[in-house]
DNA sequence: CAGTATCCGATGCGATACTG
DNA sequence: CAGTATCGCATCGGATACTG
């Protein structure tokens, strides 16, 4: 690690937090990721070495715990208050993103496979059926693809190869707009006017489909660029 | 610049945030720096090329404007909205930082010069004298030397030279305690009255001097660690 | 599954020299 | 003063293979 010669607290608290994917592994952490595989997950194009790097330098900073359990052999990774601490920041800095930039999405970030891990992870618990839901999700366009959710009353899960289950519902989306969707940047009811989005299986579920499904923690803030005339406005 | 392949917001906003020195950069235009050679006084490890670099990438970002004023030939750099819109996330960084680690200031951290910088940009004009001042301030300990703070009315300035001016007064401080006071971990008085800092010059010139001494914007800031028993407390 | 060890290539960055 | 251009090294980090 370079550090920067400046007592400046912006300088040492940069030298923490401002590394290469630092910022990614703390989202990772404060949204509810701690077994080394779910880290991955989240972050799909870090090398294991560097996120094993990552961990331990976190860990030798204060930020992050590691924890042994009794039970299980696999090791957990844990935010400390330190860690906890730096929840503002992250969420700022992602807003600030969202504010000005996000509308605009590379295609070089479109990933249906992160995306569904995103989901699963912010699915309304208290409104799922009360037994397994297996969900298909078909993107079209950019990155076709198949994925299914498997929402179980305690866990829920992804798949990138079709599970045993029978699939309850198929979601039949453009890549992109499933992308703008969770971003908030259109509304799950246009797309499906738009058959952008497109429902396939028992109405009820449907119907339940969008009650379950939470949108990405950005979702909901306003971008700037919403007042930025476009063309002669 | 490296991406990271990912939509999430906090992922995009780091892309442009978390590169090595940007938060440092922005630290330095948000708190009022915009000629080149301003952000080089205020970031003196970096190099020039890298300082270029950066300020273009800004520039392309979005976050940083560069003007070529018509009266001057120095081309002088702003932040746009969108920079500015990051000082909530620079100062809860900084603010983070200080809460939990700051009073433990690292050795190799201590630069007199950048300190003399920092001060002369957060003195309390209005408590000035309307006349020329001439401070000398005398390091002692680790990093000793003189330094001086020129200043006037209008605009106040620091040399590593002995300025031709005589001097009105002379602080003798120990290096370390400067800082120390400088970042709000050991009161000014405290630090008088254990001769860590003297003062030496017109009865009526050292009296007023804390209040022209504006301590840095973290200095307020409490951190955690009085909480955190040193020894059998 | 949760890493570590090793290798090697890309690039980030500092140093130096040059320019309007 | 405010940069740009070039060079060369150091380190960062990806790929692969290995381990308990």
């Amino acid at each position: 690690m370079t550090k920067y010669g400046q007592f400046c607290p912006v300088a040492k608290a940069s030298e923490i937090f401002a590394e290469r994917w630092t910022p990614l592994i703390l989202r990772e952490l404060l949204c509810g990721s701690h077994r080394f595989s779910e880290l991955e997950h989240g972050l799909p194009k870090i090398s294991r070495s560097l996120l094993a790097q990552r961990l331990r330098f976190l860990e030798s900073a204060g930020l992050v715990e590691r924890r042994v359990m009794p039970g299980s052999r696999s090791p957990e990774y844990h935010l400390t208050d330190a860690g906890q601490d730096l929840y503002d920041v992250v969420i700022r800095l992602g807003e600030w993103s969202h504010r000005w930039f996000n509308p605009l999405i590379d295609e070089r970030d479109l990933d249906p496979q992160l995306l569904l891990w995103d989901m699963h992870r912010r699915l309304h618990k208290d409104c799922l059926p009360d037994r397994r839901v297996v969900v298909q999700f078909d993107f079209t366009g950019d990155l076709a693809g198949s994925y299914w959710l498997i929402l179980e009353p305690e866990e829920s899960s992804v798949c990138w190869d079709p599970p045993g289950f029978d699939v309850d519902l198929i979601v039949r989306a453009d890549t992109l707009t499933m992308h703008r969707v969770w971003l908030g940047h259109q509304s799950f009811a246009d797309a499906l006017s738009k058959r952008l989005i497109e429902l396939d299986g028992a109405q009820e579920l449907a119907r339940a489909f969008p009650d379950w499904l939470a949108l990405s923690h950005f979702a909901s803030v306003r971008g700037t660029y919403q007042a930025i005339p476009t063309a002669r406005a």
